[in-house]
DNA sequence: GCTAACCGCAACAGTCTTGTTGCGAATAAT
DNA sequence: ATTATTCGCAACAAGACTGTTGCGGTTAGC
């Protein structure tokens, strides 16, 4: 359960919502234990606004992680993984999911709790992922000795070192190098 | 500062502290939110005794860090960087810090505090990694045009993500598999 | 064996956090 | 224009956690 009430929130509501949870993201990217009343502050609103939205801390979270996970969603399917050409796909794909997880680096490095929507989300996500890794497979561009899962945690993991360094600025430089190390290492 | 005390510590006592680091160890690996109490119990050991030993929560973090940091210092070290021929010395290498990542995730993976002890520690052993990447990459085994900065965090990013899958079982298969891939990607 | 160090235990103080409730003013939606 | 929603504010309850102190029995080290 996300939110609090299930009736469709007014116009300004909405809007509250949206704020808390970038101001979550925000503050909590820079400490992980933040409180709730350092939440409110950063989003411009009184702590009991957040309690009035989300049942709790944990519920916060929840949504966080599922309004990140459904962005990174969009940002595979905007790649088209099914129809492009496979090499096309892999790096159109790599520069949108770094664009989202750079805005949602806490919501997407914390770990799902079992079970949840979230961990379902991510899950399919893993999935896609796993398709997609197949499809660049089948199409030579990866050693068909290489396990798909091995093939995916180092992609994950070029993913999330691509975000922590800085440079390069550009962003389809960054998919650029993470894909060219991806398939050829460093070597 | 470290411990509360500066005379040397009587024999049982210094089993203790090791009890206690060794615990907060396995218990914040699990719940890195976990409270001293149920370090203390882990540890076998009253709360108030680890008050007695570390100053503070964040003293006792710091602590561990550090200890950790001493046995990867100590794992590079082993592999004779300067000395033994390169490609021999990265996999041994390799496989000596996973061994001690294995046992001391929580503290490696958790950010020193700026300009703490611990901080500085971490700052050498990037120093080391860089130097012998450099030499790796002298030996030809990386390519002139790589940055080592980016090399070294590729290795990082390895090597953690080695820790988390669950196999290869053997140390030194995993160890190979992330020079392989580091200096040869997957495709 | 003497002595200082060690540690369990009980109790306490103080702070911080989450989550709740009620009221009243502002505002979106019809 | 009316009405229901929204949100700030103040206050409260309950609990968790950190850190401290004093006492007394036990144990390591000389």
């Amino acid at each position: 359960m996300t939110t609090k009430v299930g009736r469709p929130l007014r116009a300004d509501a909405e809007r509250t919502v949206r704020a808390i949870l970038e101001a979550a993201e925000r503050v909590l990217a820079q400490d992980p234990a933040a409180s709730m009343e350092r939440i409110a502050e950063e989003a411009g609103v009184n702590r009991t606004t957040i309690h009035r939205r989300f049942a709790s801390r944990e519920a916060l979270l929840e949504a966080m992680t599922l309004a990140a996970l459904g962005q990174v969603r969009e940002a595979i399917e905007a790649g088209r993984p099914e129809t492009a050409p496979p090499e096309v796909a892999l790096h159109q794909i790599t520069a949108n999911v770094l664009a989202v997880k750079l805005g949602w680096r806490f919501a997407l490095t914390r770990p799902a709790p079992e079970g949840s929507p979230a961990a379902r989300a991510q899950e399919e996500i893993v999935h896609r992922c796993d398709t997609l890794l197949a499809k660049v497979q089948r199409a030579g561009l990866i050693r068909p000795d290489v396990d798909v899962t091995w093939a995916r945690q180092v992609y994950y993991a070029l993913l999330y070192q691509a975000l922590e360094s800085a440079e390069p600025a550009d962003l389809d430089a960054r998919a650029a190098l993470v894909v060219r190390t991806l398939l050829h290492g460093i070597g």
